[in-house]
DNA sequence: GTTACTTCCTAATGTCTCTAGGAAAGAGGC
DNA sequence: GCCTCTTTCCTAGAGACATTAGGAAGTAAC
């Protein structure tokens, strides 16, 4: 009998198909196999568990996505690499909605794993180095990327989970909102704490 | 032998209970049902399966935040009801992360279970109101809410999931991003599509 | 106390995760 | 080619869970 010439990537890959077919937590070992055409078994030796698998599925997804946003960005400052990088952020996870899933979960990752993964690390640096160009500096500058974060996750997640169901088109209020983040980003240092009523 | 006296609340209430204890996807049939002191077959009575259990979690999870969001918003305004809401809003999902994330998944909820849950609609009502004191007008208090919404969401669900590893303490950004969200409020109109950089 | 409804149980099926142990494919040395 | 070592994949099987069907025993109305 051939040997399916399986290995922890294809396994990955297989999983994160999948996971953008029908949903991350369709995807089981077994769903997995099926479509690998080996016993459930046989994915035993390339992936620990089911979380592992999930696992891995997350950092593929962060790995892709990170690298989509770089070559958004590429090349462009302001407020132009604010909306190149959100619109590269949110198209991922329109075109990958399992894969995306599976950058939410809390993140209990195999740590060698995580270490060798790229994409995690150069996320941040991708977002820090980005927002440097608003000139904000420490703390502000984190909290900032956090603020920008927030918004993005927070926004695309609302809209998978079909929390937008207001009549006006959820396009309209996307654009709105970057106009409204790089506007913040650019008088950060304006409104702290006591700033007039 | 006596009845468990089971209804479709107590079992969700368990489930709940178990939700914030062990995790949404640690909620199972089986586990409800042992804690109650029932056999998993006689929950089929009350719910009609896993899926349905875990949308009415999601539900009692949506009234039970719109009240507390109420309780803390009545009688405020401006800036101070925006950041007692918000704070109501996390302390919440702190409290409760189990039915925290119950409403987080896309709603494939009975539509005449929702109709007859009041929180998804008063919260929403809640947010608008609340909003108004900030004199927008549509489409603008649409985009508005959204982006509120995407904030809070987005930055609750990045710190449950670990997603802020900065040394910076989390609670100093939330502070700051509150700030930074009443005063993108209060001047809305400012910041249309082709603001001077 | 009889009737009817509801609640809960037993029993059973199918799916899924995961482990143990075996067979056979492929690589390298001779 | 043949032997050996490693890895890959399989068979077999235990244990958890979801879900259905049908039966027995409480409970309420009359």
């Amino acid at each position: 009998m051939a040997r399916a010439g399986l290995t922890a990537d294809r396994v990955t890959l297989t999983g994160a198909e999948l996971a953008d077919e029908v949903g991350l937590d369709h995807v089981t070992m077994s769903a997995v196999a099926r479509r690998l055409g080996v016993k459930d078994a046989s994915l035993y030796v390339h992936v620990r568990n089911l979380e592992d698998l999930r696992g891995r599925i997350a950092l593929l997804a962060a790995d892709e996505k990170t690298i989509r946003i770089a070559e958004a960005t590429a090349g462009r400052a302001g407020k132009d690499a604010l909306v190149a990088y959100a619109n590269a952020y949110r198209d991922y996870a329109h075109a990958h909605p399992g894969r995306y899933t599976a950058t939410q979960i809390p993140m209990q990752i195999d740590p060698e794993l995580l270490a060798r993964a790229p994409g995690p690390r150069r996320a941040i640096e991708l977002t820090y180095s980005m927002l440097r160009a608003y000139h904000l500096d420490e703390p502000d500058l984190t909290d900032a990327v956090r603020m920008m974060r927030s918004m993005l996750h927070g926004f695309i997640n609302l809209e998978a989970a079909g929390g937008f169901a207001h009549a006006r088109p959820v396009e309209d209020s996307w654009v709105r909102c970057l106009d409204a983040l790089h506007a913040l980003l650019e008088n950060w240092h304006a409104h702290r704490e006591g700033d007039p009523a």
